[in-house]
DNA sequence: TTTCAAACTAACCAATTGGTCCAATAGAGC
DNA sequence: GCTCTATTGGACCAATTGGTTAGTTTGAAA
């Protein structure tokens, strides 16, 4: 009933559209809903093609299979990730305001983009066996590694940083902070009884990741070790 | 073929057993890992039953559904954490040492039960529905809770620690550190090009979570705040 | 020893699911 | 006008899946 594109003879209301690109681009924002919602063995073909509004034929004659069409909608998910951290404005900032810059959008990029959270879970499930045969991805943490290196260097430079960081190992931890937040927020609200889903929520947990890479970021380091390595 | 538990009726070699308690438990071992490794539309009944050894209808004697039985063993996934974490033993430690116990010891839980993070990123991609039909789930964060506002209350005493930490988010962010990286350790690899899962790898995570967390409590709080707040 | 509910099995079923076949229609470029 | 190909329609299929029916075995109480 929706008046979007509605295939009928000629001059009647809705002529019937012939826009591949356009069409192909529905069915991957209806798979994209459906997936990311239910999982890869939760989701359903019958679905997507309701949502997105084509026969079954047709999602077919664009896309050989679930499968394939699933490792689209993956790629599609890293090119917003990709597009996103690319965004970020960290350039000529002060090392400690691009630092908090940076982990601030990441945060809010989990946030405006929630079904990049449950597609890298389903992702995971599989053990990364999809993303394995898809090329495109690897290009996404070059041009962000080159930020944080950059900054770190500056920081390090101007003496607010301290020495050794791993940028690897620090780009996973501010992601994790956010990630696990939102990816876990079901069961933790659960848990601590604490509703983690409403804007004072989400605005104090973004403080909080700030403050503490920022902590991490500034302080001496080894700041306390008086017990040996625990077994 | 495992020998623990043969039931014997007097002599004969094969007997069969009539253990209900241990074919109840056999069986939920058995959906756990069905469970774990693929998700919950992902698992197949027929994988549990052959798995545990059981007829299907024995399985349908147990448990009314599938459903019922993936909630016994999400049950079951939060007993263990629960019984794991109540194991840390930090009575009695100097705050600093308890609090880095405390972040090894979580670690080391998702490290060994490795179950646990995929059961819990499958009831969240559930949007937590199971786990609302649970009442036994409250209790986990109680004791842990206690535990850690006295390490805080402690710390903050002796004066190493920072005051007005939030307990609650400082064990989300303990959590995340390690969870984050154990879940999305399969498309972090990819990315990054670098093995997660080796020992060494793990050992320096661990340290890393140490020196942040520790970082976070022993630095005075709210650092370095320059610009104002991002929109 | 009898008895009976509980533990167990094998075969079976109805519904769902990803995917196909066949036929028809129509827009866009040559 | 001709010809691709995008598009629809719907019947259809084989395989799979969660779940059931009908019946057998067994331990232990009475």
């Amino acid at each position: 009933m929706s008046s979007v594109t509605e295939g009928k003879t000629k001059d009647k209301g809705k002529p019937r559209i012939r826009d591949a690109i356009q069409t192909q681009d529905r069915i991957l924002t209806a798979a994209q809903a459906e997936f990311a919602r239910k999982g890869y063995d939760g989701a359903r073909v019958d679905a997507i093609i309701a949502r997105a509004k084509v026969s079954k034929n047709l999602l077919y004659h664009h896309f050989r299979s679930k499968e394939e069409l699933y490792i689209r909608v993956l790629e599609r998910t890293y090119e917003t990730l990709r597009r996103r951290q690319g965004d970020i404005p960290i350039a000529g900032l002060d090392p400690v305001d691009a630092m908090k810059r940076l982990c601030e959008d990441t945060f809010q990029v989990f946030i405006d983009e929630p079904d990049v959270i449950t597609m890298l879970n389903t992702e995971n499930l599989h053990r990364g066996k999809h993303i394995a045969k898809s090329p495109i991805i690897r290009s996404l943490y070059d041009r962000l590694s080159v930020s944080i290196r950059a900054i770190l260097a500056e920081g390090e430079k101007q003496g607010v940083f301290r020495k050794g960081i791993d940028p690897v190992e620090l780009y996973i931890s501010i992601s994790a902070l956010g990630y696990f937040y939102l990816s876990n927020r079901y069961t933790l609200s659960m848990i601590f009884d604490r509703d983690l889903r409403n804007p004072a929520s989400i605005e104090r947990r973004k403080a909080h990741i700030v403050d503490m890479i920022l902590s991490y970021l500034t302080s001496d380091g080894e700041p306390a070790a008086t017990l040996g390595p625990v077994a």
